[in-house]
DNA sequence: TTAGTTTAGATGTCTAGACAAATTTTTGCG
DNA sequence: CGCAAAAATTTGTCTAGACATCTAAACTAA
C-alpha cells in the first residue's frame, strides 16, 4: 500500500485507487477522504472541493464520488448543503447528565456559548406519563414549556418541560419573562433542584423536531426524559428532550 | 390487500407518484413503502419485491427505487442482502437498564431466547478507567471477560467485563466453566449485586465490534459502561458494552 | 449606494445501460 | 436419486448525460 518512499511515511493524500482489488471505488474514496479529515487536511467546518473537482481528482464519475460522500454524511463526518458545498462536520458536544443538570452551566464548562428560545408556554391536562412522574393524576393541570436550546448558535435540543400548575401558580407568566427554567423556578421559590432520574433512548425524530434541530429525519435523535426534584425530594419538573445526535453525545453519570 | 371496496377509503398502496409536486420520486416511493410496512402489507422478516419489480410498479428507473431503499435501510427498516433480496427488519428489543441488570432475565421478560459466547477470559493490568471504577490502582491485576450476547439468535451485544483478580481469586477458571456472569459471581460468593452507575453514549463501532454485531461500521452503536456493586456497596465488576442499535433500544431507569 | 435581476456554480434528481458479485434454481450426468 | 455444474435471479458498482433546484456572486438600474 505505501507506495515507494522508504524513509518518510507519506500521507495517502492522493493515493491511487485500485480497480482490481475487489474494494468498491467509492469505498476507497471514502477511506482516503476520511483519512484526510482525520489528518486535518480539511479542518472542521472547512469546505471540501466540489463533487466535480473530487471526481476529476480521483478520475471517476461524479456519482461515484457522491456515493462516497453519502457514506460520510451518514457517518456524520460531513454536512452537505445544496448550492453551497460540502463541509467537514464540527466536533460534537459532550452533555453531561449528572445530579445537577443545568443546561447553561453544563455547556459553559465546555466553553460553549448558549442560547434558548421558548416556543410556547401553555396550560394543559397532564398525560399519563407526566402525571405519574410529577405525582399528579391524569388530567390535572400542568404548565408545558416548550423550548429550543442552542450551543454556539446551533440548535442542539428541543424540549418540553412540565410543571404542576397547582404547585406553581403563576409560573406560566414567570416563564415567559425569564431567560431560563432555573431562573423561573427560583422566582417560584425553588432554591435548588436535582435530577432524580433520566431515561435515554434513541429514535427517529418527528418532522417538527427535525426542523427545529435542522437535521434530516432519517438521522436518529437521542431522547431523554428527566425528572427533577427539590431538596425535599418532591417532584419539581418533568422534561422530555430530543438531542441532535450530530452535535451532542449524552454522557450519563449518577 | 383489500383491493376494491368503493365505500372504504382505500389504503394508499399503489398511490400514483406525482412528478410535479416538488417531492423527489424516491422520497414518495419511500413513503409508500414505509406506509405499507407500517400497515403490515410486508410483515417483519418478509421479502419485498425485487428492485426490478418495484421499479416496474412505480414506473421509474431501478436506481430511483434503490435510492428509496437506501433511505429505508439507513433508517433500519430494511435489510438488503446481495443476491437474496430485500427483507423487512424485525422489531427491536427494549433493553431495560435498572438496578437489577441481568441480561438473561431482562430479555426473557420480553419472550426472547438468549444465548452467549465467551470470546476470551484473561488476566491483564487495570487501565486507568477500570482501576478507577473498581477502586484499584492502575496496573493492578484484573480479569477481563469478553463476551458476545445473542437474542433470538442474533448478536446484539459485545462486552468486556472486568473483575479484581485479588478480590476474586480463581474467577478466571470459574468464568470459563459458567454460562453467565451472574452464575460465576455466585460461585465466587457474590449472592447479589446491583447496578450502581451506567454511562450511555453513542459512537461508531470498531471493525471488530461491527463484525461481532454483524452490522456495518457506518451505523452507530450504543455504548454503555456500567459499574455493579455488591450488597455492601463494594465494586464487583465494571463492564463496557456495545449494543447493535439496529436491534436494541437502551431504556435507562433508576 | 441600494435593491433587484441575472448569471454562474454547486448539489439534487432521474434516466439508461453495462458489467460484477452473490445467491438460488435448474439442468444434466453418474 | 444425489451431486456438481450451469443458468437464471438479484443486488452492487460504475459510467454517462440531462435537467432541476438552490446559493452566491456579478451586474444593472433607480
Amino acid at each position: 500500500m505505501p507506495p515507494s518512499d522508504p524513509s518518510v511515511p507519506p500521507l495517502p493524500l492522493s493515493a491511487d485507487l485500485s480497480r482490481e482489488n475487489g474494494v468498491a471505488l467509492w469505498k476507497q474514496i471514502q477511506q482516503v477522504l476520511e483519512a484526510e479529515i482525520a489528518q486535518g487536511v480539511w479542518p472542521p467546518g472547512e469546505k471540501l472541493p466540489t463533487e466535480f473537482q473530487l471526481a476529476e481528482r480521483f478520475d471517476v464519475n461524479r456519482h461515484t464520488v457522491r456515493r462516497a460522500l453519502a457514506g460520510m454524511e451518514e457517518k456524520g463526518l460531513l454536512r452537505v448543503e445544496q448550492g453551497r458545498g460540502i463541509f467537514v462536520h464540527e466536533h460534537v458536544i459532550d452533555y453531561m447528565v449528572t445530579k445537577r443538570t443545568r443546561f447553561t452551566e453544563n455547556l459553559r464548562r465546555q466553553n460553549r456559548s448558549t442560547d434558548g428560545k421558548f416556543l410556547f408556554v401553555e396550560m394543559e391536562g397532564a398525560s399519563e406519563k407526566v402525571a405519574k412522574a410529577l405525582g399528579l393524576r391524569e388530567g390535572d393541570p400542568v404548565i408545558c414549556c416548550a423550548k429550543v436550546s442552542y450551543a454556539d448558535g446551533r440548535p442542539i435540543n428541543v424540549s418540553e418541560t412540565y410543571f404542576s400548575a397547582v404547585r406553581f401558580p403563576g409560573i406560566e407568566d414567570v416563564l415567559r419573562e425569564c431567560e431560563s427554567i432555573t431562573e423561573a423556578l427560583q422566582r417560584c421559590g425553588v432554591r435548588d433542584y436535582t435530577r432524580k432520574s433520566t431515561r435515554v433512548i434513541a429514535r427517529l425524530p418527528s418532522q417538527a423536531d427535525a426542523d427545529h434541530l435542522r437535521q434530516p429525519r432519517n438521522r436518529p435523535v437521542l431522547v431523554t426524559e428527566g425528572l427533577d426534584v427539590d431538596e425535599n425530594g418532591r417532584p419539581v419538573s418533568f422534561g422530555a428532550s430530543r438531542w441532535a445526535s450530530d452535535w451532542v453525545q449524552i454522557v450519563f453519570e449518577n
